[in-house]
DNA sequence: AATGAGGTCAACCGCGCGAAT
DNA sequence: TATTCGCGCGGTTGACCTCAT
């Protein structure tokens, strides 16, 4: 399933992850949080691009990820919101706590587009996701929003599909998950959605704090002086991730 | 038991966007 | 204003798995 291991131009690992380097990342993120996924693998250890790391760390190793087994209401929600905002898997995800996008992604793929096209009937105009969304829904219009900008993404689920403000309604959400990218939000995110009191998880992350070298934990403080002293250099800053 | 086809999903790639300089 | 940097997103790939023959 994996990818052969293998080497970048740049010397830099790819391929499947071992659990040594899961281990090394998950305790790296968990202690100081991704302060630049470009500079965390030389300090965590890795011989793995950024972007490596950070893909692995949100699909796969962030402690509150759900892994398989949809329920019908997440796999009604994917293909609703498949209607309404086409493949934004980063937005549809956002409203499946657990769920990443990639998840989203290849079970959409997998399972509900084919099962979409299994009930789609050759003669009907409608397409498979205009047809769902129409025959679970009648819309009260008195209560869509006046402005999407008061409309929360958390409520998105709550939102009129069809009538006179859907395209309004999905722009607006559309460009709401559009423009997430700053450190803020990345680290409020991690925090929000991560759940330290994991006892199996804590156990772990003793275990490699533990043989890890005192080095190893202080290094990336000592060489750079741009990571958010309020986050990282604080001693009241470890509650923050525990 | 062997094998080929199709399914699954972790991981990579390239692009676009926003922030910083 | 132009350029650079870092991040996130969506599309795609490919190795392993499962099942039918």
């Amino acid at each position: 399933m994996a990818r052969t291991p293998g080497r970048d131009k740049n010397g830099m690992k790819k391929g499947t992850w071992t659990p040594e380097e899961d281990r090394k990342l998950k305790a790296y993120v968990s202690k100081y949080g991704f302060w630049n996924w470009r500079q965390l693998p030389k300090y965590a250890g890795l011989s793995r691009c950024g972007k490596s790391c950070r893909l692995r760390w949100m699909n796969y190793l962030r402690p509150d990820i759900k892994r398989g087994n949809y329920t019908k209401e997440e796999e009604d929600t994917i293909v609703r919101l498949q209607g309404l905002l086409g493949n934004k898997w980063s937005a549809i995800a956002s409203q499946l706590p657990g769920r990443t996008d990639n998840e989203v992604k290849n079970h959409w793929h997998t399972n509900l587009k084919k099962r979409l096209n299994q009930n789609t009937q050759p003669s009907s105009t409608t397409s498979p996701q205009e047809a769902t969304i129409t025959e679970n829904h009648s819309w009260d219009h008195e209560a869509i929003p006046n402005n999407i900008s008061d409309t929360s993404p958390n409520n998105i689920l709550d939102l009129p599909m069809d009538g006179p403000m859907t395209a309004q309604i999905v722009e607006g959400f559309a460009s709401l998950h559009s423009s997430s990218s700053s450190r803020e939000t990345s680290l409020s995110l991690c925090m929000e959605t991560v759940d330290f009191s994991n006892t199996e998880y804590e156990a772990s992350l003793d275990t490699y704090i533990a043989e890890s070298s005192g080095s190893f934990w202080t290094e990336p403080f000592i060489t750079d002086n741009n990571i958010e002293s309020w986050l990282l250099l604080d001693e009241r800053s470890h509650d923050v991730f525990y």
